[in-house]
DNA sequence: TCGAACAGTGACGTCACCGTCAGTTCACGC
DNA sequence: GCGTGAACTGACGGTGACGTCACTGTTCGA
């Protein structure tokens, strides 16, 4: 005779509490496994609780996940804030720096999340592949639109706008996936910092002038 | 009485060509539905051939997308040519372009595989996610060596190279990615080309220099 | 003309995961 | 101490996708 968990109010918890306990277990294992390696079973047995339990609380397994990203890109969101541009005291620099830097930190303290943000959450379901693509475009659509701000204050090279933030957003994201992949400290969040400033406002290629394919003419820089 | 269709040797056709066609309607029905998505039957039902059929020539889903993803991966790797730095009548600048100019011009040749390759290829299962980050890391290393190569000779801004690395794939990645969702013609490869460049030599941030974050000194510059 | 080899077929048994629900335990009010 | 309901449990039946294999029609050499 094994000895089994009893059910019942044993382990008296608030509603709120126990929902929590399944979206962390829910995350770890997502982060972990991935979103389709992941059984509800998985779920429940690292959270300690029963087949049954977990759909009191959730709707399915889409549900947890759904939570796990609203909750996040919220965040995300929040560590954003829109950049003002006519106020001599907060120079545009220092904004556009305090922006990745929250970024940054948002991603450093929460890897998990992170992880299953940029990877895990592609391919569930077409429903929810849309909502990710929503919520991604806003992100696109704000940045295109201070970029395009930016342009006519002559702060931001020419250049189409939203070509310029995907070519952004594309860098931060692969450079904060693998900041968290490889395990860098929270410490490290100002040096990448630096490293993405630096990048966006010089690049990095230092190469002389361009000459057509096949014949090197030295001709002068058009500006 | 329905007219089924008759087994036997009446298409007659070489192995090969049965092979292709069922990668090539495999190739679709995973851009369409992405891979987890997908099932064999759907492959099967839009090859037009039977269940049993799939599995004298794959082992199984899988077997069938590594396929596929490998020879892109082929495709992708040679169109990427390593720069030599000492040839006079190759400057590296028009290296750089050609080298972004074929890789653009291949993923706008094969957009399902593109966008396979950039999204349905994680989470497959941990063997493949494995082989991936290895073509990945591949990439990535050849390019930090690169990077480490154009710093000595002066033509790379300092920086850590593999961050440089990852910032670069990033941007090219995601704006690759969107160009191919959107369905931009294959003549748009010379203007992506030209903002993935300017990108990567000038960046496009143009402010006033950084200051301290909260005591704006109004310096020089007005006495 | 026959039958062996072969490419192809699709019905079938299997299995992993899912969502449910009847049952259990406990806290609390009366 | 008794009844009620909230919280929890896990065994159970359903489902859909999978991989197999006995079979079918075709070709071709003997």
């Amino acid at each position: 005779m094994a000895a089994r968990r009893k059910p019942g109010r044993s382990n008296t918890v608030p509603k709120t509490e126990r929902r929590l306990q399944i979206l962390s277990a829910a995350r770890d294992v997502f982060a972990k496994r991935g979103y389709h390696q992941t059984t509800i079973d998985d779920i429940v047995l690292s959270a300690g609780v029963a087949r049954g339990t977990f759909y009191l609380y959730f709707e399915d397994k889409r549900a947890v996940f759904s939570d796990l990203i609203d909750r996040f890109a919220v965040k995300l969101t929040m560590a954003i804030e829109h950049i003002v541009t006519d106020d001599p005291l907060r120079p545009v620099a220092n904004q556009v720096q305090d922006n990745i830097r929250s970024v940054v930190r948002t991603c450093l303290s929460e890897r998990t999340m992170t992880k299953i943000l940029f990877t895990g959450a592609v391919g569930v379901d077409p429903e929810f592949d849309r909502k990710i693509a929503t919520f991604y475009d806003t992100v696109v659509q704000l940045l295109t639109e201070s970029l395009r701000d930016g342009q006519t204050l002559g702060i931001v090279a020419d250049g189409e706008p939203r070509v310029l933030a995907y070519l952004s957003i594309g860098a931060f994201k692969e450079l904060l996936y693998q900041a968290v992949i490889l395990g860098l400290s929270e410490e490290s969040a100002e040096v990448l910092l630096q490293q993405m400033y630096n990048f966006l406002r010089q690049g990095y290629l230092r190469v002389s002038e361009i000459m057509g394919p096949s014949k090197p003419v030295r001709s002068r820089r058009k500006n």
